[in-house]
DNA sequence: GCCAACGTTGGC
DNA sequence: GCCAACGTTGGC
């Protein structure tokens, strides 16, 4: 089982977006960036990700989802027509992956940036990195561990 | 293979 | 809207 984080705009997709969607599931699509790709493709079924809002008044962790479909193709490179177009995405090399993600559950307190900032024990949290822009990293376990009890909510097995 | 120019992200 | 950081592109 491994944990992740993965950023979205709330303007374009939010958490309660997702959880609003038939089943809750949605395909997380439109990665173009190689270093967030390969994570997608380490994704397992039943891994666990922070929601988190970017770009926005308040940016922080929403709530938890989870994969709830390993990596496939994105077809949404190979449609002409659509804003995620790649012209170098052909169906034997597809290039771009997306996955599944379900809702999970909502943390009954929001986690801002500002308290990840503070929260003791966050040292090497890649979203606190200067300058990080990548839109799905991984979490350690421990950091996952915290984030959630600072959440109000705690998955299976930490509790 | 280097690197300047350019585009994008995302906090503030 | 600004700007730092970083990825990508393309000329050489």
């Amino acid at each position: 089982m491994n944990y992740w984080l993965m950023k979205s705009e709330p303007d374009v997709f939010s958490f309660e977006h997702l959880r609003q969607r038939p089943k809750k599931t949605e395909p997380w699509n439109g990665v173009r960036n190689y270093q967030a790709r390969n994570y997608m493709q380490s994704m397992e079924a039943g891994d666990l990700a922070f929601f988190y809002h970017s770009s926005c008044p308040e940016p922080g962790i929403a709530g938890v989802m989870r994969v709830s479909r390993a990596a496939y193709p994105d077809h949404t490179a190979q449609d002409a027509g659509s804003d995620y177009h790649d012209p170098k995405a052909t169906p034997e090399n597809p290039r771009w992956y997306m996955v599944n993600v379900t809702w999970h559950a909502a943390f009954p307190n929001f986690v801002s940036l500002e308290k990840l900032k503070e929260l003791p024990g966050l040292e090497g949290l890649v979203v606190l990195r200067r300058g990080n822009r990548l839109s799905i990293t991984p979490v350690d376990p421990a950091h996952f561990a915290i984030i959630c009890r600072e959440g109000g909510w705690l998955p299976d097995g930490m509790k």
